[in-house]
DNA sequence: TCAACTCCTTTCATTTATCAAGTCAAACCG
DNA sequence: CGGTTTGACTTGATAAATGAAAGGAGTTGA
């Protein structure tokens, strides 16, 4: 279902997806057409979900990479789901998890003044631990 | 140094980076080259560190997704850090961290006993609590 | 006021993508 | 075996996007 072209391809979009594809047709060894016909059926398989940008967010001024495992103190999640859906522009995923915790949240912060306001709310609807991001 | 219009450019990429920069200048009101000069420019700065795409790990055969809080029992990293080189294949993000661990693995699988023997394996070198991606 | 700059638009030559046939080989089936 | 079907690719023609050059409008600062 999945040739080794098809994975060639995958290597070389997730390099660069914004190069034509008469170059990637040349990269794999087919014509720019043949290899826009391979793309398109990776697209329609859902291998393909999305073409995207990868964005330096410290140079956006999110100077502050942070995963905070989410406790919550009841069953019931939802405070601490509505909560986070107000909070979309620090958030960039919300894992839930098994294991040591409910939930694995992967955010972005400005400042550890922004930080910290946003752990004091948190801190309404769960508990947490915190770990910063200080490398790669 | 950045306005709104950046903004703008920046959150279309990042929702379909292989619109032609004539659809680009039409979404943000500015001709095609307009736009393909603030790309450019977002590139030189930085701003703009890739193109790429969104694969979809659960069709490539990743089941299992993974986030591995790793506590290495002495200071010296080394044998750890040798140790994932080899695992490239499962390693999606190796952070290090502060807080409770030293770094944080974020990694796939294909099945569980692929997990399995990646952890027998890392165990060699480092302790660790698993947490296994449920959701979004 | 003038010159230098920045940012944008317009125009045009070139490159790329797209669509419609047409080719080829493997698989299927009477 | 011969014929048909199917899938993947190539070729060729056309439409669309890109890139370079020229120029205009607004801003800044001497």
């Amino acid at each position: 279902m999945l040739d080794n072209t098809d994975q060639l391809i995958l290597d070389e979009l997730s390099k660069n997806s914004r190069i034509t594809m008469k170059e990637l047709g040349e990269k794999v060894h087919l014509t720019g057409q043949a290899a826009s016909g391979r793309v398109a059926k990776l697209e329609d398989n859902g291998l393909i979900e999305g073409y995207t940008i990868k964005v330096n967010q410290t140079k956006l001024g999110y100077f502050i990479h942070a995963f905070i495992t989410i406790i919550t103190q009841s069953t019931y999640h939802q405070p601490y789901l509505s909560f986070i859906k107000t909070q979309e522009a620090y958030i960039i995923h919300n894992y839930k998890i098994s294991g040591d915790g409910c939930y694995l949240l992967e955010c972005k912060f400005p400042s550890n003044k922004a930080l910290g306001e946003f752990l004091e709310d948190l801190n309404k609807h769960a508990n947490y631990k915190l770990s910063i991001v200080i490398n790669k």
